[in-house]
DNA sequence: CTGATACATTGATGACCGTCAATGAAGCAG
DNA sequence: CTGCTTCATTGACGGTCATCAATGTATCAG
C-alpha cells in the first residue's frame, strides 16, 4: 500500500496552497480506487454494516465472486479498507476511517459532523 | 454534465445508510475525474489562484496543450470546474466549490474549516 | 482422507484512458 | 485580408481496466 502524505492544508478547495507532485499522484491513486461504482458501493455497504465478508457482497453488487475479490483488492491496496478478521474460510473487511477522512480533508471537508462517525473499536465489535 | 443527487447522509463513512445505485455511479464519475494526477494538480492550481487559463497550465504540468485541454474537459463535464470568463482568445476556469463540498460530504467530511473556503464571488473578482 | 465452502489468483478478452501531432475555430494586431 | 495567438477537436497508438471462467489455496465437517 502506498502511503499518502498527510496534507497540512486542503489541496483541492478554494485558496489551496501548491501541491507537491508526489502528493498529486498519491491522491489520484486513492480517488481512482473510488472511480468505479462497484467500489463506491462496496465502501458504502461496509460502512453501513461495520464489516462484512466477500460472500455478502456478490449478491447486492450483481458481480461474480472473482470480480468482487478484485475490487476488494484494489480498495485494500489503496488503504481505504482492511482485513478486519478471518474466521474459518471467511474474510471480513472494514473501513479505514482515517484514510477516508484524509481524502475528505484534501478536497476541503472539515471534521465530520458529530454522531456520524463511529470509532474503529465500535466497528470492530461486530 | 451529469447531475449528482444531493446526498442526505455521507455514504462512504462509518455508519452510512444504503446508497442508491444511480448515486454510486454519479459519485464514481466524479471520483474518476480526480483519478489522474494531472487533473488533481489542475484542480489544485486553479484552487490556489482563483482562476486560470489553459495556457497557464501546460508549463507546470509538463503536458502538451491538447492534453491539458482534454483534462479540462473531463473536469468540466464532471462539474468540478467551469468556465469563468472568456477574454479574447483566452479561456479562464474556476472551481465549482459546491461540487467539491458535495464530494467531501459524501465520504464523511463535514463543513469546511472557517477561513479556508472563499465565496464564489470573491473567486470571480480576479 | 473426502467433499464442500469461501476466497484469492491467473489468464483472456473487450472496453476505456492518457498522450501527442495535426488540424480546426475564433479572436486580436496591423 | 494576413498573420499570430489561444484553445478545442480529431485521429491514432500504447497502456490500463473491468469482467468472468478456470484454477489454486485454505478451512471446516464428516
Amino acid at each position: 500500500m502506498k502511503q499518502l502524505r498527510v496534507l497540512e492544508q486542503p489541496c483541492c478547495a478554494p485558496g489551496a496552497p501548491p501541491l507537491a507532485k508526489g502528493s498529486a499522484q498519491a491522491l489520484a491513486d486513492r480517488f481512482k480506487a473510488l472511480s468505479d461504482p462497484a467500489r463506491v458501493s462496496i465502501v458504502n455497504l461496509i460502512a453501513g454494516r461495520s464489516q462484512l465478508c466477500t460472500c455478502q457482497l456478490t449478491a447486492p453488487l450483481g458481480l461474480s465472486q472473482p470480480t468482487v475479490s478484485h475490487h476488494l483488492r484494489v480498495l485494500r491496496e489503496a488503504g481505504l479498507i482492511e482485513v478486519a478478521l478471518k474466521r474459518g474460510t471467511m474474510t471480513f473487511y472494514r473501513l479505514v476511517p482515517e484514510a477516508m477522512e484524509q481524502l475528505a480533508f484534501a478536497i476541503g471537508g472539515g471534521p465530520a459532523p458529530a454522531g456520524v462517525l463511529v470509532t474503529r473499536e465500535r466497528a470492530a465489535a461486530w
